[in-house]
RNA sequence: GCGGGUGUAGCUCAAUGGUAGAGCAUCGGCUUCCCAAGCCGACUACGAGGGUUCGAUUCCCUUCACCCGCUCCA
């Protein structure tokens, strides 16, 4: 399937517009249009249905270890700046960065070192950014002046090892992996958080963030929530809601989006059990996707290697989709489950914690303070069973609503061969949504605008409007009407005939085997409520 | 962010330094008892800004957006 159909259609029914398009477009961001919303709200339903709304606290799923509770919440966008501190992306997403025009590489300016090197009476600043900074640049160094090992006295070292930071001029600078020198631009800021200032003046002491992430709400209102609902340990907290990131290089449609929305669920439980539970949730949410019709062909749970795991995660997992847009056999990611521990809660509670000690402690400032403050609240646990404290352990399955909606299109599109009113086949555009997805459940039309056909379906359209999504057309050829119909992906289609007026019968008329059937005026409404839901 | 390409109607495309065309879609009729191309009619476009020119959709510059490759993707 090529992209620019599904782009194309996405346009030509009202699926997706690029943001802003009558002023030339927006990178990065995307609307919804009439079918789209209600294509993306019901993926969005679909999902606090199974992870809410239906799920039965009593009884432990299929693959659980125990039964659990879950609950909602719906947490502000904007929020206390410390949050993104103790969180760990103030630190990730603003940096000032340099670029390489030689090598196309991109560095954080602070982390690359470097030594004045003055050979054959030119001095330059060789930088490195390897682990054994100090052989590193003496190799390259040696390079840069076309010295053999043996000549290393021809070199002199004027500094020890400092930052980049530090040097005022990157026309003599080296670059990491680069050949010639002055390749550096200057030092930019890339802020990877969207940044606001809340309140009518504009002033750094306000400044604040969207939220790059849903989860954090739920971390920070996790003692809220524990303190006004009585669920106990192991429990489940999910949240919808828009994020925002810079992302960089916004691109494939809607993948990569500067403003999403997430739908997570932070799931707390006890540090002994939280191994299985991550099982549980990865291979749970897994399944979510098949069962709304995404094929197991295109689908791959990719369980991340033990080196792309922080220390103190026992396991993180993509569920990742084959869109067409990617080169033959990559996957695009479309919601990681993955294993926290403690890291969230007590980094909130103690201070920011340093990702990469073991055992986990907090990052300190130079000062010897922490960097970064906790808010300071108790967030232990207290089992009343056994009166023992402990912080609970979280797993986190984050899924991209909008991805998820993309991939939906993306396997929905289908061309396939239709006889048209003379026998002869012509390709067919469809949309072969999951009928839960589906923006619209059913049409209903009167085969001809005329002897009492209109009246008859208008009234089984009025029927059906109460009870789900349906849509009335009586214009033009029906087959130009079921056309219509199978690009919007509505799965059902009624059609009132001369039959009807004799015998009470409709047509029904399946999207995707084209079949049709038979069924009473009376019976029609719930037959299809009953296929659609 | 870098390099290359593209931007004309809702969609897919055409032509042109001087009035911009088509097919499909849409809308209004007619026709029509089951899968888009039967008939008549109607609507709609040169991404934005600036420059050159008597005159720019066309040439030049800038910008925005999209596509491809590289980079990035916590």
């Amino acid at each position: 399937m090529e992209m620019e159909k599904l782009v194309s259609l996405c346009k030509r029914r009202g699926f997706l517009f690029q943001s802003s398009e009558i002023y030339g477009g927006l990178n990065g961001f995307w609307d919804y249009g009439p079918l789209g919303v209600e294509l993306k709200r019901n993926v969005k339903e679909a999902w606090w249905r199974d992870m809410v709304t239906t799920h039965d606290e009593l009884t432990a799923p299929i693959g659980a270890p125990s039964p659990f509770e879950m609950v909602g919440l719906d947490t502000a966008i904007i929020m206390h700046p410390q949050i993104w501190k103790c969180s760990g992306h103030y630190d990730l997403f603003s940096d000032m960065m340099v670029d390489c025009r030689e090598t196309k590489h991109r560095y954080r300016y602070d982390q690359i070192l470097g030594r004045w090197a003055e050979a054959k009476g030119r001095r330059v600043f060789v930088t490195t950014v390897a682990e054994d900074e100090l052989a590193e640049i003496t190799r390259r160094a040696l390079k840069l002046f076309h010295l053999r090992s043996k000549n290393a006295d021809q070199l002199q070292w004027q500094s020890d090892l400092t930052s980049l930071e530090k040097v005022d001029d990157l026309s003599q600078v080296l670059a990491p992996a680069a050949k010639e020198i002055g390749t550096l631009t200057e030092p930019r800021e890339f802020n990877l958080m969207l940044e606001t200032y809340p309140g009518p003046v504009k002033d750094e002491k306000n400044r604040a963030f969207l939220r790059p992430e849903t989860a954090q709400g739920i971390f920070v209102n996790y003692k809220n929530v524990l303190d006004s609902t009585r669920v106990k340990i192991p429990f489940g907290i999910a949240q919808i809601g828009k994020s925002f990131r810079n992302e960089i290089t916004p691109r494939n449609f809607t993948f990569r989006s500067r403003e999403f929305e997430q739908m997570e669920v932070e799931f707390f439980c006890h540090p002994d059990t939280s191994r299985q539970w991550y099982e549980y949730w990865r291979d749970r949410r897994m399944k979510w996707y098949t069962d709304l019709g995404l094929s197991s062909a295109r689908l791959q749970l990719r369980d991340h290697d033990p080196d792309e795991l922080s220390h103190y995660s026992t396991g993180t997992a993509d569920v990742e989709y084959a869109f067409p847009f990617l080169p033959e056999g990559e996957f695009g990611e479309l919601e990681g489950i993955a294993h926290r521990g403690d890291f969230d809660l007590r980094s909130h509670m103690e201070g920011k914690l340093d990702p990469n000690s073991s055992p986990l402690t907090v990052e300190l400032g130079d000062d010897g303070k922490p960097k970064y403050r906790g808010s300071g609240k108790d967030l232990t646990y207290r089992d009343e069973q056994t009166g023992r404290r402990f912080l609970p352990h979280a797993i986190e399955p984050s899924s991209g609503a909008d991805r998820a909606t993309l991939a939906f299109l993306c396997e929905a599109y289908r061309e396939d061969s239709a006889p048209d009113e003379k026998g002869k086949m012509q390709t067919r555009t469809v949309m072969r949504l999951h009928p839960r997805l589906a923006p619209i459940k059913a049409a209903v039309f009167p085969l001809v605008k005329k002897d009492g056909m209109p009246e008859v379906a208008r009234d089984i359209y009025r029927a059906m409007k109460g009870r789900f999504a349906a849509f009335y057309d009586e214009k033009g050829a029906v087959g130009r009407r079921y056309r219509r119909q199978d690009e919007a992906g509505t799965p059902f289609c009624v059609t009132v005939d001369g039959q009807t007026l004799t015998d009470q019968t409709v047509t029904v008329r399946d999207r995707d085997s084209l079949e049709q059937w038979r069924v009473k005026i009376d019976d029609v409404v719930e037959e299809i409520e009953k296929k659609v839901s």
